[in-house]
DNA sequence: AGACTATCCGGAGGAAGTCTCCGCTTGGTG
DNA sequence: CACCAAGCGGAGACTTCCTCCGGATAGTCT
């Protein structure tokens, strides 16, 4: 989107951590309708830097979340080092419920964000489910989750949780134990 | 919040339900940013008159979701008296299912929009959560459901499952039947 | 009917934000 | 060191939000 083929110079790339950096902030501290030139004011750049880097909010906020998903998928694979199948999926999904929790309205915004960014989207998807797909097979290979569970569902279930618990946080674990109650093999079959 | 007490003026009246309409008719061709001024326009009135009914867009948006949170609860009713308990339940989920996938990303920007109207917020959770309770009281005295589920607490679900599958609707009954299972009683205990 | 007044309307316009365009600057290279 | 493609910045056109207040009108009283 950004990169056809060479390589960008040494300002451009620091402009654009910069502006990514700032865009942080800027989200968290006043929601996803953050102004964008104020992003630009922050990040010591001309706005029109910034439209060049980012065509549009949307863009804007992919980058952000890009970091974030990173963050969550390095956490998956040390959570499996260190931890039996059971505990680390539900660890994770923990790490889930609370990184929503911390990001409050923005995720409902990243959603419809990403919607329109196909490419960031497929790249989201792709890292997240690898992550969860992990995790999950363990799981299912020692018969504790229903085998016909596919990773991208649960995936969803528990960003579903998370967003629909926004309004009280406290609840989120408990609707969340709703939802692997459900998905947990039978003993009866 | 508009109503002192008195009795409003025919003509206000008038403009009111126009402009809901209208903001109904552009909320859903144009996504929860429509503009407002757009709004007034369609609705033979001017910017000033549209601010004076609802001082922002929260206010307006809340003022359209009223009336479909109304229509549910009606159909609530009309399900409990014409189906056993699990069907009733089971058809009105499925209605929300099936209005959240037709407001497609609005229901999103309510939600948020709804968190800054305290009263609506109140109004709508009373009426939706007096709907629900009577189909699943229904659903617990027969044992179908476990007696620990509050109403709030499937409501939200059903709505992190409407929210959560809006990407790809065709699974929102999947999804919602995975969340069911984990909330019927066990034969087991 | 005619007049009076509380209530409501309309739209001009200031403020804020979005995004583009283009002349100037600068990093990287021979 | 000189060149030039890549990148920068900010003026400004445009859009949208929201307020303010002079003028219109519905409901009421005589």
């Amino acid at each position: 989107m950004d990169n056809p083929g060479r390589q960008m110079r040494a300002d451009a790339r620091r402009n654009r951590e910069r502006l990514v950096a700032a865009a942080r902030e800027a989200f968290t501290e006043h929601g996803p309708d953050a102004a964008l030139d104020e992003i630009a004011r922050r990040a010591g750049v001309g706005p029109g830097t910034l439209y060049r880097h980012f065509p549009n909010r949307e863009s804007l906020l992919g980058a952000v979340y890009r970091g974030d998903i990173e963050a969550l998928a390095e956490a998956a694979e040390e959570l499996a080092a260190a931890h039996p199948p059971e505990e680390a999926l539900g660890r994770w999904l923990g790490l889930q419920l609370e990184y929503a929790r911390q990001k409050r309205g923005l995720t409902a915004a990243l959603k419809s964000a990403l919607a329109a960014d196909g490419e960031t989207l497929d790249w989201c998807r792709t890292t997240l489910r690898g992550a969860l797909g992990m995790l999950l097979e363990r799981a299912q290979a020692e018969g504790l989750i229903r085998p016909d569970v596919e990773p991208t569902e649960l995936l969803r279930l528990v960003h579903a949780v998370a967003v629909a618990s926004e309004p009280e946080p406290g609840q989120a674990e408990r609707l969340l134990s709703f939802v692997l109650d459900g998905l947990r093999s039978r003993d009866g079959r």
